[in-house]
DNA sequence: TAGATTGTTAATCGATTAACAATC
DNA sequence: TAGATTGTTAATCGATTAACAATC
């Protein structure tokens, strides 16, 4: 899985100037340094540079970026204007957030339809979306040419959705599952375990302990 | 903030390498090697090897790992039995689906009461959990000697919000919120926001489309 | 002009991958 | 013993940080 030139770190970085270059343009400020940038999203000046330097050269000496044109730069790189549809397998408690979530529309993206196994949510809503049993999945994928797909299901079902997603064409699987997705290589999977980061701050903790101990 | 010898990244591999070893022990195995780890896992056999070589020598030549014993040694490291309180502000979407989440107990952690500013949220129930106004947090924290924080409020209040958990004496911040919190170095902040996920996969989607039109 | 700021090249750092001796 | 597998050292890779010339 290659993000073809850009590193995926940047690419992460890249969203987080964007809304602070639009702060800064409702706040009327035309012009924003490195610098600033990089105070208010948390990293090195130099980082803020180099990340930009794989957009365009866009900067002006001793005056910064251009907030305005900036922000639309990287909204055409990362398209993120552009209206992405996606669907949601596993109506649970994680996946409910999800769909209910307003904060992804302003990224152009939207979930049009959530998926479940269960005959109590089958045919039921989440808001304003429908849910639909999961053997229509990959059908209705194909005929709606969805590309984005998320699984926040447990684990055993998982790999056998993705199948069903990629059957359909989708091309991006965001994983919430604990499981490890075998796709094919031009499929992207972005995995959000959050158990994953428990261990982190539980192995914090643990550390704290054991010194105050 | 430094994870004190061990890279982050290992750190965040060792609960997949958990979860396959509890699996592998239920099934009667005795031994699992890095090569099946591996896979079950998506890293390399040598990775894996490196990474289980941070906390102790246990395999053996040519059987592999002991499946009960290094799960232990991995639950030890990371104090997963050990109980860890967390108190999770901001009732939304988000904090409901973390509150209810079910998986988080496997690792001894329990949210154990929500926070919000809303007069319609405060003082209600988000399943068996109260939600208490804000103003309580501080010293609720300092009473309870709770040590970890989640935040899935929206950016604005999230950095005031991470002051009175420190006040009150936390030290790790799961911080789900947009917002760049700055925190002494004695706290571990783990930023989780979703939307820069969004963004590396708007940006493959971005490509493919480039390239097919 | 002097000074601030960019963009880029080079140096550093850290993690992953490869290689291989040790071992059961 | 032969072969599988570990643990560790060395090589590679990629991202971050530092340095600095170019520029407005």
């Amino acid at each position: 899985m290659k993000s073809l030139g850009i590193p995926i770190p940047t690419l992460r970085r890249l969203p987080l100037y964007y809304q602070q270059l639009l702060q800064a343009h409702r706040n009327g400020e035309e012009y924003v340094s490195s610098v600033e940038l990089g105070k208010a999203t948390g990293s090195a000046p130099e980082q803020v540079r180099k990340d930009l330097s794989f957009l365009t050269g866009q900067g002006k000496s001793r005056v910064g970026y251009e907030t305005k044109k900036l922000a639309e730069i990287i909204e055409d790189y990362l398209g993120l204007m552009d209206d992405k549809e996606a669907v949601l397998v596993g109506a649970g408690n994680l996946g409910h957030a999800l769909a209910l979530y307003q904060g992804f529309a302003q990224y152009g993206f939207r979930i049009v339809v959530l998926f479940d196994n269960d005959p109590m949510k089958v045919n039921g809503k989440v808001g304003e979306l429908k849910v639909l049993p999961v053997e229509k999945l990959t059908n209705l994928v194909e005929r709606m040419g969805i590309r984005i797909g998320i699984i926040t299901t447990p684990p055993q079902p998982a790999q056998e959705i993705a199948e069903m997603m990629i059957a359909g064409g989708i091309k991006a699987i965001w994983n919430f599952s604990t499981a490890h997705l075998v796709v094919p290589e031009d499929v992207l999977v972005r995995n959000v375990d959050l158990s994953l980061e428990l261990a982190v701050i539980s192995h914090y903790i643990n550390g704290l302990s054991v010194r105050n101990s």
